[in-house]
DNA sequence: TTTTTTTCCTGACAGC
DNA sequence: TGCTGTCAGGAAAAAA
């Protein structure tokens, strides 16, 4: 379940792999993965375009093409694969036919993943469907100013908050339950509870750990062999998600496993506190 | 308007 | 072994 640094990990190493590369053809094989246009036009408009620029937003991959952008979305378990020949996999639902003579394949078990296709705009954050995309983590202006007027005036719980991406974007269920350990609070706190203070321990934490879960995701790139499928290291890193039953690395109670809005969520239940 | 629930999809796993 | 049922998850759409 790609986060944004795993996302930012992607694309760091399909930069080093197919910048300015033209794509020769592209083939769908599953049509609802190209949620704009449709399928169709989707191959003949992308077909003889390079790639320029790579660029993230959230959980989103941007590929600035000549005149297009394509915006990708990996959803649960999207995976782009480079191969030196066409692969046959049930799960492969797209390939890019490139000009160095390699297949850039997306692989999606599950299907949720999707992408679309606009005119290349000078600032592709402008496009209509980031609309409703707040900050990105690593953006300078998110800020705990900027976070507490989002959330001071929110009746929903912090998780909640922090997992919605036009509030800040690029957080998902691991890292959300990794922020909420490391600023000592209950994940089920309610947001127009937390104060100034905490926004600021938040934010901290939050590029604290994106930081660093990019530079063990970095480390998995020099291993980069045949093909990509990144996954990253950084779940070595981690202090409470999926630990249920092992100890709180700082107080030695037991993690425990609860849902908080229909999310499997851990916490260390002495150490966050809930407001 | 804001928040919650449902939907999409398949593999893994538990229990019989 | 093979079947059935449950769960996981991001975000859009629908419902509350």
């Amino acid at each position: 379940m790609p986060e944004a640094p795993e996302v930012q990990t992607v694309l760091s190493t399909l930069e080093t792999q197919i910048k300015d590369l033209e794509i020769l053809s592209c083939q769908v094989l599953y049509n609802k993965i190209v949620s704009y246009p449709d399928s169709i036009r989707f191959c003949e408009e992308i077909q003889g375009q390079h790639f320029r620029n790579f660029r993230r937003l959230g959980k989103y991959l941007i590929f600035e093409l000549d005149d297009l952008d394509l915006i990708v979305h990996l959803r649960m378990e999207g995976k782009f694969y480079l191969f030196d020949q066409p692969k046959t996999d049930k799960h492969i639902h797209v390939q890019f036919f490139l000009s160095d003579g390699r297949v850039m394949c997306y692989h999606d078990t599950r299907k949720f993943g999707r992408m679309q296709l606009y005119a290349h705009r000078q600032d592709p954050f402008q496009h209509p469907c980031f609309e409703h995309i707040g900050k990105d983590v690593l953006d300078p202006e998110f800020n705990s100013e900027y976070l507490y007027a989002k959330i001071h005036k929110c009746k929903k719980n912090l998780k909640s908050c922090l997992l919605d991406q036009s509030i800040v974007a690029g957080i998902g269920n691991i890292y959300a339950d990794e922020i909420c350990f490391s600023a000592l609070l209950d994940p089920r706190s309610r947001a127009n509870r937390i104060s100034k203070k905490d926004c600021e321990n938040i934010v901290f934490h939050t590029k604290r750990i994106m930081k660093g879960a990019m530079k063990a995701g970095g480390t998995t790139i020099r291993s980069y062999t045949s093909s990509l499928g990144v996954t990253g290291l950084f779940q070595l890193k981690l202090k409470v998600h999926s630990r249920k039953g092992e100890l709180c690395p700082v107080c030695q109670a037991p993690i425990k496993k609860i849902t908080v809005s229909q999310r499997g969520t851990y916490l260390c239940p002495n150490c966050q506190k809930r407001k």
